[in-house]
DNA sequence: CTGAAAGCGCTTACAG
DNA sequence: CTGAAAGCGCTTACAG
């Protein structure tokens, strides 16, 4: 005997009656609806998703998508725990569960969503790593399913997303080194075209401008986002012609090779030239001098996408429209010893 | 007009023998089978899973929950998302997909299990923090709902764990330090009963018993988790009425703290104490001198729960009976300088 | 080898 | 306010 079932006949009343009962219509005598939640609560009961999915078309289930590579399994991603917690906790006081999808950076994106999505696993996706270029988005789009991404892209349309404010990061990071005197500011860069990399470049050149600087393309380094990159910074840096005085860097993990490879030329960080990191990491802690750098809320983030991603889904669009807007979350200075070069 | 009626009416055939055709069934003509499947690919056809599941009665999904913690999400963690993507890489051969319910330490464990087990989310789960004494054990069991456990719990009864080799990690530290002169070697373990401490503690006094030293309670520091515990460490350590000579950590993170501690107190780890970690972390890849402690890749461990789910669900037992016993993941040590103090 | 039909567990117009 | 019935999209005995 099925689950609903069961119960109306426990309770002598009709299945309809049972599920009206529980799922609060309001046509329903409230004497009868509290016999039903007490007799559910009592047996236990609880209705079959897939029951549900089939006949409303919903499953409750939101997707969260993203890539796995080796290096942010093994570093970068003490982000992604929080985030998929913050999502969680949004979600979850509408009932919604969370499927996450690790992909392998082998395998095809649009393959993996276009199974979601026809395979009506989730009624919105989440996606993260997004790119300037992303094919994912006119797919989402052209197929109406509600989504949001975790990163800006340039595409020429319109979708929601929400990142974190590396226009902030880098006008901050700026003012702040000129501020102490730096005219000659470095900057590492990715040597691909990720979105936030010609973000973090946009505001670096923008508030030089405003300053009244000049910007030098020599002062800018395209470097690989590993640990090496560090050295990599650290080479163009002592290879300038024309010394810069400070250096500001994207990537978490690109400090401690710097401040090894400088320290070897007897050029030591905070002392000789300043140094002001990205993203803030576990892995910096023991650096000297320590690294001032931003910090991200992991869980702000996951909220801010799950409060979008309700405001994507036709059942909720209406009580959280004061979301539409997509979202920058900011990056908070930390200050450490790293930039306490002044000229 | 539906998915699989769709692709029906285009072929002028029966859903039935769609279906067949896709499920790879043998009774289907094999010209009839490439001409369905060609049709799919070109329509993009997908089942839809609500529909199969209710059908079936499975959903092709595998659980993971797992709790939470702030601790957790900003420390331990970097462990998470390759179990997580080892997971994946298992389960994906089979098409199932991965549910993640990150659960906020305070919610009730059996309210989160019980929903899903009823609700008919996932034909399995997969349960992390097992602590020694774990209600959700016996509710699993007698739900009859397929689970593996990351972790072993003390309860008596039968079921599917995977676990790290905390036996072995304990008893290669001590035959390390034993044979590298020590004979008085102190262990920090967790305050509470949680599960690896126990079987770390034990692994330490069997050691010492086989090679005939002898067991001193006052070695034994019951300390905190997270960083503080360093601290403590280093001062129940220098507290010693009969110095200890060498100290084994559980936890990542006790390791800064106490060589901090006890630098203070011009005792220098690596010289005047040997010091072995427990989990290798990013966070110390900057310890001086450098930290000897224990790989473990979470890859491996995911992989190994993944296998170990499969071969609980009834529909892929056979092929996976192999995976039946439980699964201890080894943890490979990483010499480092912090136990060069030799005697 | 294929088709027609039943039914998985729900929710929801519809009728009363 | 409640019940009877249809139907969401599949799969699978059953019959031929």
């Amino acid at each position: 005997m099925t689950g609903i079932k069961k119960l109306a006949q426990y309770l002598n009343i009709s299945t309809g009656t049972v599920s009206r009962a529980l799922n609060n219509k309001p046509d329903v005598n409230e004497e009868t609806r509290q016999r039903v939640k007490k007799a559910a609560e009592k047996l236990g009961y609880v209705p079959n998703q897939s029951g549900r999915s089939l006949r409303q078309g919903t499953t409750n289930i939101i997707a969260f998508m993203f890539v796995t590579s080796k290096v942010m399994a093994e570093s970068a991603d003490n982000l992604f725990l929080g985030i998929a917690n913050g999502i969680q906790n949004v979600i979850a006081q509408h009932d919604l569960d969370l499927l996450i999808i690790p992909r392998p950076p082998s395998s095809d994106p649009q393959e993996t969503l276009h199974r979601i999505a026809s395979r009506r696993l989730a009624d919105g996706i989440i996606i993260a790593n997004t790119q300037m270029h992303d094919d994912r988005i006119p797919f989402l789009l052209n197929a109406k399913i509600p989504f949001v991404s975790l990163g800006r892209s340039n595409m020429p349309v319109d979708f929601s997303w929400i990142d974190l404010d590396f226009e902030g990061a880098a006008r901050e990071t700026v003012e702040r080194l000129v501020a102490r005197g730096h005219r000659r500011i470095a900057i590492c860069l990715p040597g691909d075209n990720i979105m936030f990399g010609q973000v973090y470049f946009q505001s670096y050149k923008d508030t030089l401008q405003r300053l009244g600087l000049p910007f030098d393309p020599d002062l800018v380094f395209r470097i690989l986002g590993d640990e090496a990159g560090g050295e990599e910074a650290a080479i163009k840096l002592m290879a300038l012609e024309t010394p810069a005085t400070a250096v500001m860097l994207t990537y978490e993990l690109l400090a401690q090779r710097l401040y090894e490879k400088l320290s070897m030329h007897g050029i030591q960080v905070g002392r000789d030239v300043a140094v002001v990191g990205f993203r803030d990491h576990p892995q910096h802690k023991l650096l000297q001098p320590r690294l001032t750098a931003f910090k991200v809320d992991p869980e702000s983030v996951g909220k801010a996408l799950g409060y979008k991603m309700l405001a994507n889904l036709p059942t909720y669009a209406a009580q959280y429209q004061h979301y539409k807007n997509n979202i920058v979350v900011p990056m908070r200075l930390l200050p450490g010893q790293s930039d306490d070069f002044i000229l």
